[in-house]
DNA sequence: TGTACATCAGTGAACGCGCGTTCACTGATGTAC
DNA sequence: TGTACATCAGTGAACGCGCGTTCACTGATGTAC
């Protein structure tokens, strides 16, 4: 049936070119509509009428409606995975990987909810994204990686890590820099997300000086 | 057209309490069809044949699919509302509050989403559901009122709030607590959204001390 | 440079499906006298 | 206690709709000789 997926290679012909111009125009469509009317009213019928053609030409692009979904939020968590190697590997700090993050999230928050919002029951991602995802956890750490270590006695959380950190397996840091990582993304998380959901709309201060105090308390603990 | 609405009023006929018990179990066939297929696969039909009658019947007792849906996200903020406020009002500290929280939370992870989940582009929430949310609030911020204040000087947000804070109106707490009710409801949110939606799967600590770490945070602020 | 053939993007008709919703109706339950 | 009437839960047929997807096809683009 339909070959359905090109990769970014170089040695690409006319038509390959093509196709990957007509695929990527057809993920513009859908995100359009994700930011319109969530993911669940993505509809193949209505891209392809937006596109000027019939609905049953999308099937030479993607095999089925899920494979589309699923292309979309494998982007996703590419783009977010770029953004924060790119601020990782550019020896960025904490701030500014705060920063990045928040910046991706607000700049299309639909698509930060395909990768961080209410997980359809019973999907499980194809490995590839999981990978992807542990890219992003990484590229997280290498901007813990350098940070001098914090006095105190190891909590019982950070003990329980010693035992649990194979997903940092690449990464030497102690057990609280680690906790330190995770505590970085789940705070950030944790705004961010109220934030794009709305939940702060009613109370009326800024969600970037609370996002900035957040961030403060991972930077510098004690004045929390 | 349909009459719909029945309040929990005491006077109650038998055929009151027939429409109240029937509407009550539409909910049921609802919940459990969202928590196996998310709130977007709920279909009026399906419930109506789980519960061996014709599709029509149910407009009787929803004007709408849409109803249906308000209804529910409702019954979540209720819930949740109830709990915070019982734990609350009984005196609860603060970890147990968060534990209410959690538990709450692990109880059902579809009807905590649709509290805190994805949201729907475009939808708004009738104003008897904020009002809700302003009660959930206002019982967290109950539990932090009679907090000793915490040493340091008024970082930028607080100075922040400080111009914003009228959504705490009720609440005579210095900036300083009406922060830390807020971090205590981002953070606890940042691990356990994350928790649900399964991005702790792959690594293989347990939820639980994360969140009792986070929990600590709020409590112990300069043991990070 | 031209001809013969293969590839493949896109079309249009058709499929079955389940959806939300309306409508006119039947029959049981409750109310008034 | 019995009769006449009103209320109202639930039915079954029917509506239009848009969906995802299949299939046999046309016609343009690219390839081989």
């Amino acid at each position: 049936m339909a070959e359905t997926g090109t990769g970014t290679g170089a040695g690409t012909t006319p038509r390959e070119r093509y196709r990957a111009q007509v695929r990527t125009e057809i993920k513009e469509r859908a995100w359009e509509q994700i930011a319109a009317a969530g993911a669940s009213a993505l509809s193949l019928n209505a891209i392809a009428k937006q596109m000027g053609m019939s609905g049953p030409a999308l099937y030479r692009y993607f095999g089925s409606r899920d494979d589309l979904i699923t292309a979309l939020i494998r982007d996703a968590y590419r783009s977010l995975a770029d953004a924060v190697r790119a601020a990782a590997g550019s020896g960025a700090d904490l701030p500014a990987l705060a920063h990045t993050l928040r910046g991706w999230a607000l700049a299309d928050p639909q698509r930060y909810f395909l990768v961080y919002g209410t997980p359809v029951p019973g999907y499980h991602a194809p490995d590839d994204i999981t990978a992807i995802a542990s890219e992003i956890m990484a590229a997280m750490l290498d901007t813990f990686v350098d940070l001098p270590a914090h006095g105190g006695p190891e909590t019982p959380f950070e003990a329980h890590l010693g035992d649990h950190r194979a997903w940092a397996a690449d990464h030497p840091a102690p057990n609280a820099v680690l906790h330190r990582a995770l505590s970085f993304w789940t705070r950030l998380h944790g705004v961010l997300s109220l934030e794009l959901a709305g939940h702060f709309t009613g109370m009326t201060f800024d969600p970037a000086l609370l996002f900035d105090a957040e961030l403060n308390s991972l930077i510098q603990p004690d004045l929390g």
